[in-house]
DNA sequence: TTGTAAGCGTTATCAA
DNA sequence: TTGATAACGCTTACAA
């Protein structure tokens, strides 16, 4: 009883033993001698439109899920230079605030087969090294809601590795982002309260190193000059609960009394504001200050808060950047855009509106 | 003026012409040219522990810095078949609540060189689809914060890629795990509550396909009927802010009347539910009625809600289930292993706990 | 439509 | 300590 036709004499079985006992993965190979095919037909059968025919390509896949086969993707990305993945770069804290973002980005990605490797920077200074690590997967592309230098992106061009900033830009590089125009809903912002009488502002800052910050007090600011009316009080923040409490304090010691409003840098720290208002100091709100936010975060339209706040479209944001990138990386997306959204006014019930 | 020393006449500048115009990476080849060693030398260059010297070793470095190259982790995974990988995998509600539950698995994995490829599920339905995407990528290992059958646990096993369950577990199979003892949460939480003197108990669900949800519930009925007092109501709910405000209306239209306390499936669900008897019944919390949450999220300690609430400590429970798969998958980590924690209690201000 | 064979960029083995 | 050389598992001309 000899193998007179070898190939016929592969069982399933049989070859599941084979890889068992070499531990090893299953492989084309297998799949194309239980199929009784060339290897090369079986990866085209997971080409999508490759040609095959029907025949052949039924049997392939009876013998790949007879296998489990599934082909490695170390593998083809080795040999096709794209590897289907694509790094989220983002900044710790920034994390909080922005699991929606990812998993739009996610669910985005994975419609384009494409998914993502996480890059959580402990701090912002950590980008050096996170960036050695991105260049070793191999990533077809890169969203980045981090600080990024110049330098920086312009390695990742060097590279050839497309990105997209989230909600950052950089000042001296063409380069594609998706922002919200933070300057833009400030100045908003403040035209809806002087409109309604308010006239000696606060705010309390977020940290000094993040753009988002700057760009809303200095739209605060030149809003308030722009219409005449005295320049803020700014106190420090740290876009937390805490910050607001404290921020709140420090005003009233420096003013000695409440301002008209209180603008806050975000919504965590207007809510932290609002809290210690009511509660600590017992200020009636919105009776005799206004308090506002930024971002427009789920707890900031919860009945206890009712925020007036800019609401970001995170949403759009993130299927905006996902867009962006598929293109950039399918050699689709032209060149580098630049995509600005606008936050839009939430009404709320902690700010002196006046009629509306 | 010929070239009698091939090797010395290749520049920096020149291998990165060659490299541009044949459009590809920088190989550890391009490095062994520059440094005049073999690439098998560089290769051991970048490998931690392997015999060079350290004249070789500096000329490498140096010349893989001019040239800026970097390991493809591809082609290394293809033949080391570890691909530092990791895949986390949730369900798209739970990531929500589990940001920094993803920070601090991306910060613990980090620091072992490996990384998270993330799998966000859009319904807990589309796990099959979402292995195989799994196994294209070759993962080292596997979070799971989602539905998993003993079916797709024992596909992992077979392909011997060690999985580590979060906050799940699996009735028919010994599978590693990171938990929170939710029925003993939940018991803890009535035993508080009926020493203080409540007796008519409510609750609001967490929506049906959720385990954590049904040991909670479970623990709440059980412990009650220990204690002899009267079965809860229970109505539906789905883990979000708003089905707090209508399971209070649900349970209020039910009873016609209000119970001694509401204990609600999660924190989201307690201040939804908190907010709505505050400001649309005009309900005296915890005055006249009581309600708990469970999870001890941020908002729960906001001074608006200062929700009496058991804490999850998740971010232990991050770094234990980083910890264990980093173990099951170099190794070193022994057989399955379950870990449970304990949620601990946040009295709050939303329940009559009498004199503590 | 199919099979042959040449890579992709590493690590691992084994002499030297 | 070093350098050839053989994998790893796939895609892609090219020839049949």
């Amino acid at each position: 009883m000899t193998n007179s036709t070898p190939q016929l004499s592969h069982t399933i079985a049989d070859i599941k033993a084979i890889i068992q006992r070499e531990s090893r993965r299953v492989t084309s190979y297998d799949v194309a001698i239980l199929a009784g095919v060339s290897q090369s037909a079986v990866s085209r059968c997971f080409k999508p439109g490759a040609s095959v025919s029907k025949a052949t390509y039924a049997r392939v896949m009876q013998a790949a899920q007879d296998l489990d086969y599934t082909p490695n993707a170390a593998a083809r990305s080795l040999i096709t230079r794209r590897s289907n993945l694509v790094a989220v770069i983002v900044a710790g804290a920034v994390s909080q605030h922005y699991s929606d973002v990812l998993s739009e980005l996610s669910r985005q990605f994975s419609v384009r087969g494409m998914h993502i490797i996480l890059f959580n920077l402990p701090s912002e200074s950590a980008m050096e090294r996170t960036l050695a690590e991105v260049w070793q997967h191999q990533v077809d592309g890169a969203v980045v809601a981090a600080r990024l230098s110049g330098e920086q992106a312009a390695e990742f061009e060097r590279r050839r590795i497309p990105i997209v900033l989230f909600n950052r830009s950089l000042a001296d590089r063409a380069v594609s982002a998706v922002v919200c125009n933070q300057e833009e809903a400030a100045r908003a912002m403040v035209t809806r309260l002087a409109a309604a009488g308010h006239q000696r502002f606060a705010m309390i800052d977020g940290p000094g190193h993040s753009p988002i910050a700057q760009q809303r007090k200095r739209g605060v600011a030149r809003r308030l000059e722009e219409l005449g009316l005295p320049a803020p009080l700014v106190v420090a923040g740290a876009f937390d609960y805490a910050s607001g409490a404290r921020g709140l304090r420090d005003i009233i010691d420096r003013l000695g009394g409440v301002p008209d409003v209180i603008v806050c840098g975000n919504d965590l720290m207007a809510i932290g504001c609002l809290d210690s208002a009511r509660h600590d100091f017992n200020i009636d709100v919105p009776g005799r200050l206004s308090v506002t936010g930024f971002d427009g975060i789920a707890a900031a339209s919860w009945i206890s808060y009712n925020l007036t706040t800019m609401r970001q479209p995170l949403h759009s944001m993130a299927h905006a950047a996902a867009e962006m990138l598929v293109g950039l990386v399918s050699g689709t997306g032209g060149a580098h855009e630049r995509r600005t959204y606008s936050a839009t006014f939430v009404g709320g019930g902690t700010a002196r509106l006046g009629p509306a």
